[in-house]
DNA sequence: TATGAATGAGCATTCATTCAT
DNA sequence: AATGAATGAATGCTCATTCAT
């Protein structure tokens, strides 16, 4: 009933995010976790059945806090549209503020080494880089007003990554279906120049 | 002179593609490979000098060819913005077409089983059930006009996802830096369902 | 505090120096090592880091051992001469009674890579170090006239090892039939000075 | 019957005296000395049965041009001890003009299974024949006192051996240097036996 | 003679997990 | 709660050798 100043399992949940988010799931070994917590291996079973489960518990500890504050900035907003808009704020606000969080959250579990990050870097570069340069041409054109081209082509590749992912995963909704609603989201989403500065198109 | 049908390289990176999209990178065993090559393993290591490397060439094939279509979907177009469009829906029909391309692509490289990919699926889904909530309420409170729900969350959560691991692994655009930006097309890019504004409807 | 009867890892080393000794570094694979101690191969790595590490520690072992009774024979005489002669007596009763330790120490495991080399160096200067201290002081003493001690050293190891090495591949001659012989040519080969130095000897 | 300049066997022999002086047996892979050739594996195969039949044929090259040479220098002298002591002189002399033929004799490649124990016993017997044939006769010749000739040829040889190793591993002494210490002691260690020497023994 | 693709047995090392104490 | 010795299945990679061409 007393307060709890730090379990054992508090300390290795602790050290266990650490390593995660610093080598991944799999370069992280159950005697890094053991030694960071001062703790033999046998000790570490003791607390968790195994590797994939504490896994399992850093994963939920930080998706459950990560939701309760978006939900809390969402709940504090007047109507349901600044409410989703601060939650997507509040979301990327606090990952940018803890990369490692980020990084457990987003990459590591599902990585597996310095070589192959930099491989996803590359090819996920050379898509964004298709988007980004039709966009530059459109902004030169006066097609769309002027913004920052590279977040937008990484939040379209983004979202068509998701969409891919989650149908891939859920079966639901295909990717054909779900292409127009992306293509009046995302292209939608660019203001257009107003009327009067049309006459500087060819 | 002839044409090559089909060298053993080839044939082996084809069997690899099939061997990843179905396991991921670690629960594929280098005898795997071999088995569906009818190749000795020795016979394997004669044309590829590790898995890693075959990892990466399956990567470089498949991301060259995506990006290839991609550019010329791109190039038919009139406009640049219409070209980013093409590329866009290139890229999520092709993908879309073949569900294990995509997963070598977008997932497996990243991923370690089973257990872990339902775990990608949860923290996932509870943070587009966040997002999707408030915009269907945002929908009931006529803020916005109707629509997919479901696939503009999930793009949400793809573009802020997106943006977050660059960020990670190119340390910029910063998330603060990046949130305006990301608000103004994401949030900019729904309609509202104001009487006067369906003019500016294509 | 009571007396230590015998750990794993000495058993692992007894049953390494017979291993090695049978067969060879290379022909002797970890598992041999691990069956001989009743262990599984993950055991023997909780005790040694590599095979080559374990290889190391036999022939440390081995050599101490026998660097420790050279000296301490050479201890128990009265003159250097008499105490270089006692050492090489000594080395030469030693390794001709145990064939197996002689094996290990004198072929078995060099030429297989510079680390190797570097071990045989380290090994064989110890005992030539021995050799040349008291050939050194037995010119010192005025009992043999001044030489090169260094390749004196070398040539009386040399001359062992070559009497052992023969002795172990072809059986005969035996060691012990061989010493007085050795001792007559090695020790009869150092000039004496010349007469009138006979009475500043004990 | 014509000269032929130089045939692909050769070149292998060449090649492989060189690897094999480089990096040992183990270490020296059938395709380096492939490569070195400028032949194909299989190419290499159509020569030698196996590597082990090339390293033999190496060492069977080495040492009958070294056994031929001790010979000559020993029938170039006038008394049986002369000419064994030329023949002393001449191998240490030889094997100090090439290091890497030393290292390939006397080092690299023994102590890896049988059969290479086998060929370590034949080779160095052949050695050992060549000083005990001289020692027999200068026995005979009454040039010294009666001895066990086979310890005493293989005193020489591993004095001879150990010295040559030194200098391999540490550079120095160089055999030149060594050689008339070693003579003085290996040869001068052999009772001459004048009527008024017998005084000297204890 | 020579090529080079293919073989396949071989092997050191890793590491999550167990368990007697 | 904790230790640390022990397990044992798992696996990527090596390399001498073969053989169809």
């Amino acid at each position: 009933m007393a307060v709890q100043r730090e379990t054992t399992r508090d300390r290795i949940l602790e050290a266990a995010e650490n390593a995660f988010g610093d080598k991944g799931y799999h370069e992280t070994l159950v005697d890094d976790i053991a030694g960071r917590t001062s703790l033999s291996k046998g000790g570490f079973y003791f607390h968790f059945p195994s590797k994939e489960d504490l896994f399992f518990a850093v994963i939920d500890r930080l998706a459950s806090r990560l939701t309760r504050r978006a939900e809390e900035a969402a709940g504090r907003c007047e109507s349901p549209l600044a409410g989703a808009d601060a939650a997507l704020s509040e979301v990327l606000t606090t990952l940018g503020r803890r990369r490692r969080l980020a990084k457990v959250l987003l990459v590591q579990g599902y990585s597996m080494g310095s070589a192959f990050e930099q491989k996803r870097v590359e090819v996920f570069g050379q898509f964004a880089a298709v988007i980004q340069d039709g966009l530059d041409r459109a902004v030169e054109a006066g097609e769309i007003s002027p913004i920052d081209t590279e977040v937008v082509s990484r939040a379209w590749l983004g979202a068509v990554n998701e969409v891919i992912v989650n149908w891939i995963y859920r079966g639901t909704p295909a990717p054909s279906d779900a292409l127009p609603v992306l293509r009046k989201v995302l292209v939608g989403g660019l203001e257009r120049p107003t009327a009067d500065r049309e006459a500087s198109n060819g």
